[in-house]
DNA sequence: GTGCCCATGTAAGTGGTTACATGATTCA
DNA sequence: TGAATCATGTAACCACTTACATGGGCAC
């Protein structure tokens, strides 16, 4: 949902061409996050227009490609967006662009939003151990409920180990705040 | 993506209404998958066209509650999808999907599937693993690379813990194959 | 009779996907 | 010189989102 951003922290991490930034989303980057060449050039004009980015002029003469590089204005609409937006308990990859963000710009106070995260992970995580216990206890179970037992255990597991790492964040990001 | 199928299989397990589908989107179902009222009465409308679906007539006078139930082709059309459909890496979501519709309709044999998307984990695990080594190996790392590493970390754990999982379901699917 | 939930829809906007299109550079 | 890759775009379609809209049933 937040193309434009992940292509502006792409773009702090290292300006590059449109080009580029779509071999960069196809590699590293795309294991959380993707986008296909037609979004970046769309959004890549859009963000131009808004002044966002720029095109680097030095070697634009010599060769077709366009390099983009990040204005002020575009750093600061990171900082105001990883801060501001609200993140819901299933927007782990939003959070590892911020993560990404804070890593490329500095400290921008992101550890109360990993907190509540972590509250309604938990919070999460009970109700499906409450669904485990009314429904699975059993001492036998036919096939499709133990098929749908396994797809609990997903949900269980995930939120167990995804909690186990995000518990480990808040004192990675600092004191946080202003 | 596939909404149709996840209301097919949502029906196959009770039949409902438009507005109880979303409100069992909004709940159990949800926590993998959601779908808007919106969705739900569009791809409905659809569905009856194509003969997958028919509205049960018995109370259908009584109320103005349009009960939907899946019809022969519409159950066959999810065995076919769940069969044919191909998944990639990142789509758990869609596996979980498969084995609802697997535990509702019985063997679809998806023991194979599941082996290979086992197959891709473990390969990207280890694409995980060499970057771990190659650019994490340092003794002391700044602020921005700790950053970088827990997002990397997050990655790895989420691998880790889907495998765990995974492993387990083949034998349950059962023998599979016709 | 007022407010809330049930119940079903339409309409507009936006973003992502797929297909199409073009031309430059590079290497065999 | 032909093929592959670099490099940038346009156009059409489709799905999802958000907002709007309507009316019945029920409880206080």
């Amino acid at each position: 949902m937040s193309t434009p951003h992940a292509i502006l922290i792409a773009l702090l991490e290292k300006p590059s061409s449109g080009y580029d930034l779509a071999r960069r989303f196809d590699r590293a980057i795309a294991y959380f996050w993707q986008a296909t060449h037609q979004q970046i050039y769309r959004e890549l004009g859009r963000m131009v227009e808004a002044g966002w980015v720029a095109v680097v002029e030095e070697d634009a003469a010599a060769t077709r490609k366009k390099v983009y590089r990040v204005l002020p204005v575009g750093r600061e609409e990171v900082a105001r967006w990883a801060r501001e937006t609200r993140l819901g308990v299933d927007d782990r990859n939003l959070l590892l662009l911020k993560l990404r963000a804070d890593a490329v710009i500095g400290p921008l106070g992101l550890a109360d939003q990993v907190r509540q995260m972590i509250v309604d992970a938990r919070e999460r995580l009970d109700t499906y151990r409450a669904i485990e216990q009314r429904d699975f206890g059993a001492p036998s179970l036919t096939r499709g409920q133990q098929l749908q037992y396994a797809i609990l255990k997903a949900g269980i597991r995930t939120q167990e180990s995804w909690l186990e790492w995000a518990e480990e964040l808040p004192s990675l990001l600092g004191s946080g705040e202003q």
